[in-house]
DNA sequence: CCTCCATGTTTCCAGCGGTAACTTTGAACT
DNA sequence: AGTTCAAAGTTACCGCTGGAAACATGGAGG
């Protein structure tokens, strides 16, 4: 069935997750570096232009990191969901937590220069979509808000988290932050929007 | 005092601010393509070497960029100062226009990794805290808040302006949005951080 | 007038994304 | 079991990039 993926065969057998878990080691290593296809080819120990019998081009490679990101969003969203307790302190500070430990898949994300092609909409933005809108969906479920007031909310609550994460991952004036101190920031500023009891 | 800057001389004469605004003419044009040095000294009419004298390297220009658009950022949010009846949604809004009017600066500011070489904290890093201290100061000053008040809800309001900036300008789920769309998501999300009149 | 140095130029390099043409190899069919 | 064939590797090449080095130009001060 599967073809073995000994280290001796010239057939790698699971290259292109291969090429995807390349890609994040190396992100580990150094967040803020640039990635090339060539170097996650290397890591994964197969010349360049193997990686294009898998992608169609270097954009597919990230936008596949960035599904798998969409995943692990979505994972978090269900759990919190799971729980009737939690605050928009925990939202924010599971969002921000997420980008501080996957920033390369995080970063993709939300960056459609890098990820898509001139074309048109996509797998992708359909995610993106469908992330939002479960945003939304856990949020009304939580404080009780009606289809509009919940979406307008859940985008207020969205805009501010995200920007607290990117701020913390890349901004100048924030960067070099630990893990832990950004949440806590996610966690004040969310607290802004918290609703009040009724 | 001055060299002339005729087309014909060899010596440019202001090749350095000629070379920023090639960077700004070419973003322009096509503000999600990647921005090459070499097109940048094309635009300016000059060998991509030339530039070389002006800036360190690349990530000089881009961080001399970043600079300007510091400024134009801050020159904002001293005319919000001037009056005394803006709201947070009037804040957010100019806030993702600027984002809107000069994409490439703006991505700049808050990108480290393309603007700082490995180094320690630089003009620009000082340019960013200084512009949060000053909304700081004036959303304390418009709203009547104490110090440590006024700085956590600074942080609060700049994380959801950033967040719908960035989000309005790279998000594959929210990009091709026009302009005046995204400033009234601003102004929408910017509602529910609104502090209520006493 | 002559010289010098700031500011240009040309030339070169390695690394990148991407394409094309060739090779290997496991599996499917007879 | 032996043959064949397509999937999945390889090497070699292209143009472009950021950057360094060596050379050319020409305006300002002696």
């Amino acid at each position: 069935m599967f073809p073995m993926a000994t280290s001796t065969s010239y057939h790698h057998g699971h290259l292109a997750s291969a090429l995807l878990d390349a890609a994040t080691e190396i992100a580990g290593e150094d967040p803020n570096g640039e990635l090339s296809l060539r170097a996650v080819a290397r890591r994964a120990g197969v010349s360049h232009s193997a990686a294009y019998r898998h992608f169609a081009d270097k954009r597919a490679l990230l936008r596949a990191l960035a599904l798998r990101g969409f995943g692990e969003l979505e994972a978090i969203l269900m759990e919190l969901r799971e729980r009737d307790d939690f605050t928009m302190g925990d939202v924010a500070a599971a969002y921000v937590g997420l980008a501080q430990r996957i920033p390369l898949e995080f970063r993709l994300m939300f960056d459609g220069a890098q990820c898509l092609p001139p074309g048109q909409p996509d797998a992708l933005t359909e995610s993106g979509i469908g992330t939002r809108d479960l945003l939304a969906l856990v949020l009304s479920e939580r404080y009780g808000l009606a289809k509009d007031e919940g979406e307008a909310f859940a985008f207020a609550a969205w805009s501010q988290m995200h920007g607290v994460a990117v701020l913390a991952l890349d901004s100048p004036a924030l960067r070099g932050i630990s893990g832990p101190e950004a949440e806590g920031m996610a966690r004040v500023a969310a607290s802004f929007l918290e609703p009040k009891p009724r």
